[in-house]
DNA sequence: CGCCGGTTTGAGTCCATTCAAGAGGAGTGG
DNA sequence: CCACTCCTCTTGAATGGACTCAAACCGGCG
């Protein structure tokens, strides 16, 4: 990385590198999007499901959560989100917004009106493209999230979820995978996971009773990823972060099979 | 609609209108994009997990799902797809796929290069701006998934898939709400539920029973829309299929209050 | 006619929930 | 510095929704 002048945005540029290489200017021109720093108060909405939003938000401190809520009160967490996360693209994109943003514990945001991002995207096809590819990843997260919610049980979702987080974590530079501090409460783990928080916290127990994770409050370590994997079902390749992941367990293996239904006339 | 050329990608075309006005070029050269048509038998895949395409299909007729597969044997179906729908643009431009695409039932399909669709969307924005608004609607639409998932019932579940059936089938052009045929089985709606088909049946004759639907076979009756969309705690609104939706039901009048966790310091 | 995939039905089991109460920690105000 | 409160975490017992296993039925098709 070259110089570059010192700015707020900067860990939504390191993000966006991810997914494509950027220019001096691109990047000069990412970091001078005009925004406006705001401080969230826990809980604090950003966006209201059903609300028109003008501008579009990037964490640059703390974690954000969005959320729907259905008809018989249960409310299901869609995705979490930390620094660097541009949090509400598509909420200002389509008409009305489909579900909420939330800030979990204080948040640091900055806020950019939309057409200064659109226009960025149209003069800089490097920085679009890179958006474009992040929000490609975001909905393969949530595809990945599908199948974590229909087809694994609570043991599986737990320890995926535990795998999930390290590693984005991880790639945002928030912590290592090994070791770190969960930013949610159990009761918001069990929005994410659709389980009670009763049921998450017995499960979290019985991972550190067989000697998987350890825990003390809502710090985290991970004595044997691999068997964290395992239980998992966790393959890392839905996150797109390229070869730098680790060892694959055996559920990867099973992933690539092809005996589902092999009935091709 | 002016006179346009006959082609075979026509309701890829219908699809897209929905999503942005089109200019007479615009929807000449998206008529226009190379393609080579395929008919696939029943179960062929289109896409496999974890290979790299260089095309992406559009479907001419016929039904397609995307799922994935958990290690312990449990498959997840992501989403179901008619006619004029883009089915792997995310698997063409991320490195590879991250789940697969199936035929369900005899298909037709229309495959095209991504450089040319990526050439189109250049030079011509508005298809562009289209393909895009295409993709976030479809996110809205998982995210939608994961609440039914994660937070409803299975007689909510089900009946919220037949109300986002019945009304994509009827923007599609495929059918009227009130009556249509389920191009699915009892096992792949299950996939698509997080349920057994076992129980998928009892679903079902419950509904049945209740005087809420009607079936015979797969053909799919809907009496009583009001109470289907009640019990399926459906609100349109996540389709973004713009006002022309029915009467909005006592569930969607729950979605916009503010009293979930309401602790803004 | 007989096969085959899909649907239907029943009985028993289990995973996760509900309900309820207690313990622990962090922050606040006296 | 302690008392108080709120939130989160923890634990137990009972309930229930969905699953498993298994068999029978049905309709289409070769």
């Amino acid at each position: 990385m070259s110089i570059l002048p010192l700015s707020p945005l900067t860990p939504m540029l390191r993000k966006l590198q991810r997914w494509a290489a950027l220019s001096d200017p691109d990047r000069a021109a990412l970091l001078d999007l005009p925004h406006k720093i705001r401080h969230l108060a826990p809980n604090q909405f950003i966006v209201h499901e059903g609300e028109k939003a003008g501008y579009s938000c990037v964490l640059l401190s703390g974690f954000a959560v969005r959320h729907k809520v259905a008809g018989n009160g249960g409310r299901q967490i869609l995705s979490l989100h930390m620094a660097g996360d541009l949090v509400d693209l598509q909420n200002s994109l389509l008409d009305v917004a489909d579900h909420n943003v939330q800030a979990i514990g204080r948040v640091e945001a900055a806020y950019i009106p939309v057409e200064a991002i659109t226009a960025l995207a149209a003069d800089h096809p490097a920085v679009g493209r890179a958006m474009w590819r992040e929000t490609l990843v975001e909905g393969s997260i949530f595809r990945e999230s599908l199948l974590n919610l229909g087809r694994r049980d609570a043991r599986a979702r737990t320890a995926h979820f535990l795998c999930e987080m390290a590693l984005r974590l991880e790639a945002a530079g928030l912590a290592v995978r090994e070791r770190f501090e969960l930013p949610v409460t159990q009761e918001q783990m069990g929005d994410m996971l659709g389980l009670t928080s009763v049921h998450v916290n017995r499960t979290l127990q019985s991972l550190g009773a067989d000697g998987i994770i350890d825990r003390r409050q809502r710090d985290v370590a991970i004595h044997d990823w691999d068997r964290l994997a395992k239980t998992g079902d966790f393959d890392p390749a839905y996150l797109h972060l390229g070869g730098a992941v680790p060892a694959q367990t055996g559920a990867a293996a099973l992933y690539g099979r092809e005996t589902v239904r092999p009935d091709a006339a």
